[in-house]
DNA sequence: TTGTACGCGTTATCAT
DNA sequence: ATGATAACGCGTACAA
């Protein structure tokens, strides 16, 4: 049987491995490996010659083989709850760029998995850390509620949360209680001194970080405390729209109210209106987060927004930190909050720059 | 030397070998391996011990290792535009979310990857496939000329695009043409006669389906074919605004308008406002995709819709068709389009039952 | 049921 | 100083 020594091989698939290319640069396995890995120890003129059949054959180093020296998969998971557009909202949107791009710098690889029930309660997220398919996770959007992101970290699985937080979990927050602060404050500045608060479940960090900022902004600036001014509310369009009906059903009515999220605050704007009120001349309102829409409806919505791209960068680095074995010397990272004013609180036309974009 | 023999090995974390497991469970490698993968050349309770320690432990077989043997990574790649909020179009919104719950289903990963100027350059994608990350490329949103598709597919790897074409390179597409046919066949209904539309660039395979439709529904039902009806667009609001500008000012002027996208027609409808025209009084706008805005600008906008998410599921499957080597009998699957009814179009109050949910 | 070769690189050791 | 040899990482598959 005749062998088919140094005639140029032709590769059905495009698949070379490393003895393909020892064979072809006519040297042994490990000195290709020293040319890949551009170790010292090899003579340049070799390394050239191994770098030119590379080329010429379009050969890549087999991860899977790599990885299972290293003990690494280069993979960072991240998980987004399961809620209908996902992917619409600018805040999952925006952290998601921001994650994308920083876990590209880093030379990473991401995995994107909804956080479905199944996929809750089968700990898959734990799978795929054990099964070295990732090197560790990240969740954005979890809710309180959500043991099992505790259970991977505790099995060892480094974990970073985006804007929530839970025990024994590090996390990269903003600063969702300063920007509450600071939204009370200046509805306050416009003179409203019954101001309401449509707050979302405890089961959302952000939501309740923001119900804090509430209560100590109103106790600070001795506002009225009127408990029957904060109505519970469920994050969409709806629950807003009902708990502005109960709130509007106050009296003495109050003249702004704060809402914890875009969707409840453009809800309450609807319902205003159907109720016949003015926004804002009759009711402020303000919302967070500034979601896309949050320019479209009319009136344009006051928010507040944190940067979520920023967010999303700092907790790649952060699980990257982690990952590497690195010492990490701020646990809990805080991103700043800023307010962006428009028509539905009643404000002057105030230039808020970034918006020219669009 | 005492042997530390057969006492339980707590892992410091976590990550357990088939050897840890064979040593637990006094067996040899095979014997797990059988036990893991369910053979039945395996004795029920020896296999039940097996498991049993396997389950104690946490144990999890270590996919670069199953890799590395089975030369596929259970991964899909799937390559999004690089726009500005990407995810926050319905469009690319459904289709991620069909894809990644095809991809569960099928029991396969999704790994993401943004198209930038230098992940084309340096066929990244390419490498992704060659190191045996991927098992193959999902391009959604790729333009014409986006050639590393091409490349990529040239050199082996399975590929498929989602709502756009190349040669040689298979796809799974919207029936775009016909969507824009039926578009101006019912403008037609309503009474217009003159009909302009606002293109997008050849780039763009379903804006050049939908200008192709629009000729082809021109021309069978006898409407004015003047060519200068036809302005050309970038996909923008800013760019519909400009076109639908020019629209107006031709004479006689135009009585509907077709854009090959909602943010187009929603530029429009803004260009018309500030005209002092009416929507739909004096010139009826439909778009095309159903972006979430499409719902919120005043007036609502009809468009047409084809679901991405189904785009996506069949994108997926048939792209694991493609990497299990099964025989593909449908190279270019279509999936229809509605639509959509609202204000823009001057429609009497027709229901249009799937908005209901919003 | 088990021993063992194998898949594909990496790295430590040994020979030149 | 270079390059070759061999062991290794972790499962799988086949022969024994």
């Amino acid at each position: 049987m005749p062998d088919k020594s140094k005639t140029t091989v032709d590769k059905p698939r495009g698949k070379y491995t490393i003895r393909d290319i020892a064979r072809l640069a006519d040297v042994s396995r490990s000195t290709v490996s020293l040319a890949i890995n551009d170790s010292p120890k090899i003579n340049p003129e070799t390394k050239a010659k191994v770098l030119k059949v590379i080329e010429e054959v379009g050969y890549r180093p087999n991860q899977a083989a790599r990885n299972l020296v290293s003990r690494e998969s280069g993979t960072i998971l991240v998980v987004a709850p399961q809620i209908d557009h996902v992917f619409s909202d600018w805040y999952f949107s925006e952290g998601l760029s921001g994650i994308l791009d920083a876990t590209t710098r880093l030379g990473r690889h991401l995995m994107v998995q909804l956080a479905t029930e199944d996929f809750k309660k089968s700990s898959r997220a734990l799978k795929l850390w054990r099964e070295h398919i990732v090197d560790g996770i990240l969740a954005i959007g979890a809710l309180r509620s959500d043991e099992y992101i505790q259970e991977i970290a505790a099995a060892g699985c480094p974990v970073v949360l985006v804007n929530s937080m839970a025990d024994g979990v590090s996390s990269v927050t903003a600063a969702n209680q300063a920007g509450a602060i600071r939204v009370i404050q200046h509805l306050h500045s416009l003179g409203h001194r019954r101001i309401g608060h449509i707050r979302g479940s405890q089961d959302v960090t952000y939501a309740s970080e923001r119900l804090a900022g509430y209560l100590k902004a109103v106790t600070d600036l001795g506002l009225d405390p009127d408990p029957s001014l904060i109505v519970q509310g469920w994050f969409g369009q709806r629950s807003g729209a009902e708990a502005m009906t109960r709130l509007m059903g106050l009296s003495p009515r109050p003249t702004a109210i704060f809402a914890a999220n875009d969707l409840m605050a453009i809800g309450a704007i609807e319902a205003a209106n159907s109720m016949g009120l003015r926004v804002p001349g009759d009711v402020a309102i303000v919302g967070a987060d500034d979601v896309q829409l949050a320019r479209y409806v009319r009136p344009t919505l006051t928010t507040i927004r944190q940067s979520m791209y920023t967010l999303g960068e700092a907790a790649v680095e952060h699980l990257v930190a982690h990952i590497e074995g690195r010492k990490v010397y701020t646990p809990n990272v805080q991103v700043g909050m800023r307010l962006v004013i428009r028509e539905s609180c009643g404000a002057r036309t105030m230039g808020v720059s970034e918006e020219s974009a669009h």
